[in-house]
RNA sequence: GCUCCGGUAGUAUAGCCAGGCCAAGUAUGCGGGCCUCUCGAGCCCGAGACCCGGGUUCAAAUCCCGGCCGGAGCACCA
C-alpha cells in the first residue's frame, strides 16, 4: 500500500484523524518572542468611537490566540479617554463583535475608570520633575516642537508646576489653557518623545462618567500606565503605533513599571473595502448606502450581514496574514475561498433561476420527486417539489440553447429543446439520465415557486478615491417553494449561483457571499 | 518637507536575523484534466515572483551601499 492508498483508506475509516492533523499544522501561529507559557496577558484595546471592523477583527484574533497559545490572559479595555469622540452604542458593538467571533476575554475595563489613577501617576512624575504644566498656545508648541526647541514653562520647578496642576484639576483654567507636559526630550528624532501632552483639560461630559472629570489623560499616558497595571505582557498591533513604543516605555519606566514585547504589522485591508470612516462616509454621502451594517461595508455587522462567518475569519488571520511591515491589500477571494471550503459541507442546496424565462415540457407527467439537500452531507435531509409541464429556468440558460439541444433539469428528466425564443422555451421530454455531453440546470415548477430577491455586493472603491457606483447589485428570480423554511441568518448555496445568507425571510431577501 | 519602516508570482504569504540543502515552498486566483446529476467541493497537471544597479563572498532572495517605488508617523485623537 503506497502512501496515497494508505491516505485514502484513512481518509474512509477515520477522516477526522487527517482532519485533526492538517488544522494543527495549519493553525500554528509562529512563536511569540519572550513567551512564557502562563504568563501571557495581552489586550484588546478598542477606541469606542465608531464600528468594529475586519481590522479590529483580525487584530482582536491574534491577540487572543497568542494567549491562548501560551494559556495567558486576555484583557478587553476600552480606550475610551476622549470623551467627545466616544459614544456608548460601540461599547456594545466591539463587545458583541468579539464574542462573535468567539473571543473570550478574562478581564474587562475602561480607561475612564480609573481617572484618578492617572492623577496619581501624572502627580508622581511632576514630582520626579519629569512633567510640566504648559500654557502655551497651540500653534506655539507645534512650532516649537517641529524646531526642537523648550519653551519657558518646561523650567517651572516642582512646587509651581504642582501648583498649577491643583489649579487645572480644580478647574480654575478654562479648556486649551493648560496641559501637562510630559518632559522628554525636544531634540529626539522621534517626535513623540519631544515633551508630548499627557494630560488635558476637557470641558465635555463622557457617556460613561459624564461631567466628573475635567482632566482627561490623552492616549500615550493612559495607555502606558493601562498596560502596566494589567500587565500585559505582549502588545501584537498595527504600525501606525511603532513610534509610540519609545515613549510609552519611557512613562512606564519613570513609574517603575516593566515595558511589553510590541509586534507590530501593517494593517489588514482588502482591496476596494476601506476601513476609514471617511471612505465610508464618501459612499453613504454619495447616497449608495446608508447604514454601518451595510453588506459592502468591512464593518463586523457588514460582514456578518454578507455572510462571512467568524470561522473563516479566525482561520483566514490564522493561516493566511503574516506579521509583514509593508502595504497589503488582500484579495476578497482569499476570504471567500476560507468561507466557502467552511460552508460548503454544511450549507443547504437550493433551486434558483435568476431572471426567469419560463420553459414548457411536452410529454411531461406532472408528479413529484424527492431530492437531497446536500449532494454529500445527508445529515441535510431531503426535500420534495412537485412539478407540472411548465417551468421557469434562468434566461442565463436559456441563452445558450438552440433548438434540437438536449439538456437536462437536474434530478429530473431530460429534454430535447424544440423552441427558443425571447419569452420562452419549449421541448420535449427524452428518456435518459445525466450524461457527459448533456447541461444539467436547475429549475422550479411555475406553479410552486417563490419570488426572491438577491442583494450582490461588490467593492466599494473601484482604486482609491474612485467609487463604485455599481457596489451592490440586486439580482431577482425564483426559487424553489422549500425556501420557506430558510430561517433569517441560515447561509444556503443556491446551485450553481452561489452562496447566500437570508437577510429576511419574510421579504425573501438574500444577500450573496461568493460563489 | 522631516523622521522611521518596508519592497518575494495577480493577491496574500514562507524563506531573510544565524549566506550554500531556494533552478524559491504554500494558499488563493488563473489555464487544463479527472470526478461529481451544481459553474460549489474534492483530486491531478500547468503557467506565474526574489524592485533596479553596484559591492562583499568560492557562493546573495538572504549581508552592505545607492536609486526607484510604497507605507506609517509628525495632535491638547486613538
Amino acid at each position: 500500500m503506497d502512501i496515497n492508498e494508505q491516505k485514502s483508506l484513512l481518509e474512509e475509516l477515520a477522516p477526522d484523524l487527517l482532519l485533526y492533523e492538517k488544522k494543527i499544522e495549519e493553525k500554528k501561529l509562529p512563536p511569540l518572542p519572550n513567551a512564557v507559557r502562563g504568563r501571557v496577558v495581552t489586550r484588546l484595546p478598542p477606541e469606542p468611537s465608531g464600528y468594529m471592523h475586519i481590522g479590529h477583527a483580525m487584530s482582536g484574533l491574534l491577540n487572543y490566540f497568542y494567549a491562548r497559545m501560551y494559556d495567558g490572559r486576555v484583557w478587553l479595555r476600552f480606550e475610551d479617554t476622549d470623551p467627545r469622540k466616544v459614544k456608548l452604542e460601540y461599547y456594545e458593538s466591539f463587545r458583541r463583535g468579539y464574542k462573535w467571533l468567539g473571543i473570550e476575554w478574562d478581564y474587562e475595563k475602561n480607561n475612564s475608570d480609573d481617572i484618578e489613577l492617572f492623577y496619581d501617576y501624572a502627580e508622581k512624575i511632576i514630582e520626579l520633575g519629569k512633567a510640566y504644566v504648559c500654557f502655551c498656545p497651540h500653534e506655539k508648541i507645534k512650532s516649537y516642537r517641529k524646531k526642537g526647541e523648550e519653551c519657558e514653562h518646561r523650567s517651572q520647578d516642582v512646587d509651581e508646576n504642582l501648583k498649577y496642576w491643583g489649579m487645572m484639576l480644580s478647574g480654575r483654567f478654562r479648556e486649551g489653557e493648560a496641559i501637562l507636559r510630559l518632559a522628554g526630550d525636544m531634540k529626539s528624532k522621534n517626535t513623540t518623545m519631544r515633551d508630548p501632552a499627557i494630560l488635558r483639560i476637557v470641558e465635555y461630559s463622557h457617556p460613561l462618567v459624564g461631567a466628573r472629570y475635567r482632566v482627561w489623560p490623552l492616549y500615550d499616558f493612559a495607555v502606558s500606565i493601562e498596560d502596566g497595571i494589567c500587565g500585559i505582557t505582549h502588545i501584537l498591533r498595527t504600525s501606525e503605533f511603532a513610534l509610540r513604543d519609545e515613549l510609552q516605555n519611557y512613562i512606564r519606566d519613570l513609574v517603575g513599571m516593566s515595558n511589553p514585547t510590541y509586534i507590530e504589522y501593517s494593517r489588514f485591508e482588502f482591496k476596494g473595502t476601506p476601513v476609514s470612516k471617511r471612505k465610508l462616509r464618501a459612499v453613504m454621502e454619495a447616497g449608495l448606502a446608508d447604514r454601518w451594517d451595510d453588506p459592502r461595508f468591512p464593518t463586523i455587522e457588514g460582514l456578518k450581514k454578507r455572510g462571512i462567518i467568524p470561522e473563516a475569519i479566525k482561520e483566514f488571520t490564522l493561516t493566511q496574514t503574516g506579521f509583514s511591515y509593508a502595504k497589503r491589500e488582500y484579495d476578497w477571494s482569499l476570504l471567500y475561498s476560507v468561507n466557502r471550503k467552511i460552508l460548503d459541507p454544511v450549507a443547504r442546496r437550493f433551486f434558483f433561476t435568476p431572471n426567469p424565462i419560463k420553459l414548457k415540457i411536452e410529454q411531461l407527467e406532472s408528479g413529484e420527486i424527492t431530492i437531497p439537500y446536500h449532494p454529500t452531507n445527508r445529515s441535510l435531509g431531503v426535500r420534495k417539489i412537485s412539478y407540472t409541464d411548465e417551468f421557469y429556468i434562468s434566461s442565463l440558460d436559456a441563452e445558450n440553447m438552440k433548438t434540437g439541444d438536449t439538456i437536462r433539469l437536474k434530478y429530473l428528466t431530460n429534454v430535447k429543446i424544440t423552441n427558443v425564443s425571447r419569452y420562452e422555451v419549449t421541448g420535449i421530454r427524452v428518456s435518459g439520465g445525466p450524461a457527459q455531453n448533456i447541461p444539467i440546470i436547475q429549475w422550479v415548477p411555475s406553479h410552486k415557486c417563490l419570488n426572491v430577491k438577491v442583494l450582490v455586493p461588490d467593492v466599494l472603491y473601484l482604486d482609491e478615491e474612485e467609487i463604485n457606483p455599481e457596489s451592490l447589485k440586486i439580482v431577482e428570480g425564483y426559487a424553489e417553494e422549500n425556501i420557506v423554511d430558510i430561517k433569517v441568518d441560515e447561509i444556503v448555496q443556491f446551485e450553481r449561483f452561489g452562496f447566500c445568507r437570508c437577510d429576511s425571510a419574510d421579504d425573501r431577501i438574500f444577500i450573496k457571499a461568493h460563489d
